[in-house]
DNA sequence: ACTAAGAATGATATGCATTATCATTAGTAT
DNA sequence: ATACTAATGATAATGCATATCATTCTTAGT
């Protein structure tokens, strides 16, 4: 169990208010589902989720996962990338900073990167096209150290 | 029937090379995917390109179309584009050079863009982590004039 | 604590885009 | 002209995401 406070609340507090806000309900499933998500290595899949749970509740169902890890993303806890024409994957947003992606295109791995100065390039571009930018994916492919 | 010429060579001329080096047939079926795909307004689905292709000959098929744009994309000539979680579209890449897109989340619209010191700043930016960079992606999400 | 209301779950079905299969048609080299 | 075999087109299969629905569980009200 692995627990990020910020300004005094953890991830399963703003769940748990978000919940409240939409006048949904706590259950066991959905505390162990962030619960797993948080712990398991960013980037997974539906898929890679459920298995991970079935382990601890053979019961839990593959749909109720699905669901719930889009609850995460319009709880603003967790983001949808996806990568080629693949499975969507999943990672944690919460107390995580805004990056881009390196992916390996022979061992799939991804690169976590940022750089301010593209930021602020991409802002300046889409201003300069009349565009007001809510969000942006930049990835680049190509070949990891050990895979070059 | 549009004819963009570079080096001397059409795109029916790459289209024909490309064959031609995998040992591959030229059909009517091809010449016209290939003529099709670059009259019609870019960015367009497979199903988009096969209803134009129906009109003038209503005995293709579907599966025809799809193979051909995948075959145009091995042959350098086109490129998939993938845009949320909706359907595979492409784009013609001959003659028409490199570009990222600002993608309108109201009216759905794509602003072609283009920004050296961008791209040159991606290059560093995959250098320094010891990554090959072969291509890239960016998007930027937003509003664009009319609908912002 | 008990109960009613209805949200959530889990198994399964459906939808949708992509890709594979295969009998038939049609290029290409000889 | 012929033989070889790639390409086509109809359709089936696949893969992933999402919808459906009877049942279970959460929560508010008594």
């Amino acid at each position: 169990m692995i627990s990020i406070i910020i300004m005094n609340k953890t991830a399963a507090d703003i769940f748990d208010e978000y919940l409240a806000a939409k006048g949904l309900r706590q259950t066991n499933q959905r505390r162990q589902i962030l619960d797993a998500f948080i712990s398991v290595k960013s980037h997974c899949t539906i898929a890679d989720l459920y298995d991970v749970l079935k382990k601890k509740d053979p019961s839990i169902g593959f749909a109720t996962v699905h669901r719930n890890l889009r609850l995460l993303c319009e709880a603003g806890l967790a983001q949808e990338i996806k990568i080629g024409s693949g499975k969507a994957r999943f990672e944690l947003t919460f107390g995580q900073s805004h990056h881009d992606h390196l992916i390996c295109l022979k061992c799939g791995k991804f690169i976590e990167v940022f750089d301010m100065q593209i930021e602020r390039l991409q802002e300046k571009l889409a201003e300069a096209n009349d565009f007001l930018p809510r969000k942006h994916k930049l990835e680049i492919y190509g070949y990891c150290r050990q895979c070059r």
